[in-house]
DNA sequence: GCCTCTAAACTTGTATGCTAGTTTAAGATG
DNA sequence: CATCTTAAACTAGCATACAAGTTTAGAGGC
């Protein structure tokens, strides 16, 4: 397990929950495999007692198995999960570019012309680490425009299910578009188009279903079905 | 607060978290009131860990405020946080009635039925508490036949905001409609008309939008903004 | 060799004590 | 009487010990 910095001021618990989840969409933490709270909590620097609460958090959204006084595992993956998780996204994620195209000013736009110029640059040098983030945060931008980040925190709480394919999708696809959506996606939000960026939108997420076939020839042990 | 019955091999946890949200949902803990892992613990007769491991969790829907060191708090109603969470129940719900038109069987069908059966008895017999029940698992049912328990399990988690105004509606409104609302959509399920069971979904949950008033004239020191 | 039983070594769940930080209230001082 | 100081009584965060249940390994009998 790859071990992060503790942030400044960061209490115990959050940071097990950030690298715990962190491994997992990395496979660091492989599918299947089994998780000791003892283990964590000495790799980590921590008792058990933060740990657990951050195992306890990832059950709830089935990306870790509790089984009650025998062992805890991290969750196969279940593409009907991934498919609720996607499906959710989604939705959620069609609504709320409605919604900005409505709502978005200009500084908006400009905020998000800058992340996709970004983007352009980490994919030129390659740097899937950082393109990653800025993915994350392009999508959360949006929410933000719309005034739904509540619902933006809880999305990604699922969302686990649905990044940890995305991640695998990273490296064993040869184009995966992204960039490109995202610059479309943010052209139309700037002519105030919602038909066309809802559209623009889910095709982007449904890349994700399309590379299924393709990740799961790379990873099959991973998968529960 | 009102202490309920511990199910058969419920944990501690679990079942804290169960009395609590109920009892915040019920307003008997209520908005702006300071709480207490300690008189907690004591009510329910367990130790800190699993009532903290249930206030944790609460936290994480900002259904609980806590202030490290210091003290957590019954959050005020926060009328965004209501509205977010009835825009992300509005997309979710009316996305699933499109799947379920499709994908609802006569038996499925049949079930809802059922449930509005009792609902009008209860209604009758005037059983706010059975009502209630029943109005959940009448939503439940929807994502169930869509195959989307899951999103409905996450729904739930903030919907709580949600669902302690819903509730303050049930005794602050004079007729809630609710009964017929669900009547009418179980009917144009059967005759599978999506666009129609959208339209009477989005009245069904603006009601509360609508209510917002009235109820905050009968609460206004449960009020954040 | 192959069952069966048992005990030890695990697992997670819960209780409790300790730490660090905040609030409160009493007491001293002007 | 007002104000500052200080200590005690709270809070939540974390560590650790113990309880309850499961798995595993090995001894013993056949």
């Amino acid at each position: 397990m790859k071990i992060l910095e503790r942030l400044p001021r960061e209490n115990g618990r959050d940071y097990a929950l950030r690298v715990i989840k962190d491994n997992i969409i990395h496979l660091n933490l492989e599918p299947g495999s089994q998780i000791s709270e003892n283990e964590l909590s000495a790799e980590l620097g921590l008792s058990r007692t933060p740990v657990r609460e951050a195992l306890i958090e990832l059950s709830k959204v089935r990306i870790i198995e509790i089984q009650p006084q025998k062992r805890s595992v991290v969750a196969l993956i279940d593409y009907d999960l991934v498919e609720e998780s996607r499906f959710m996204r989604n939705v959620l994620e069609c609504a709320v570019v409605d919604l900005v195209c409505e709502m978005a000013g200009p500084e908006d736009v400009e905020r998000l012309r800058e992340n996709i110029r970004l983007q352009k640059f980490y994919w030129d040098n390659f740097n899937p680490d950082q393109l990653w983030t800025l993915d994350d945060h392009f999508h959360q931008m949006l929410f933000e425009i719309a005034h739904k980040s509540q619902v933006f925190a809880l999305m990604q709480n699922i969302s686990i299910h649905f990044d940890r394919v995305r991640n695998m999708a990273l490296f064993s696809v040869k184009d995966p578009k992204i960039v490109q959506d995202h610059e479309n996606m943010t052209e139309s939000i700037a002519c105030r188009d919602p038909v066309k960026t809802r559209e623009l939108m889910e095709v982007h997420l449904s890349r994700y279903r399309i590379d299924a076939v393709v990740i799961r020839k790379a990873y099959p042990q991973y998968f529960k079905n």
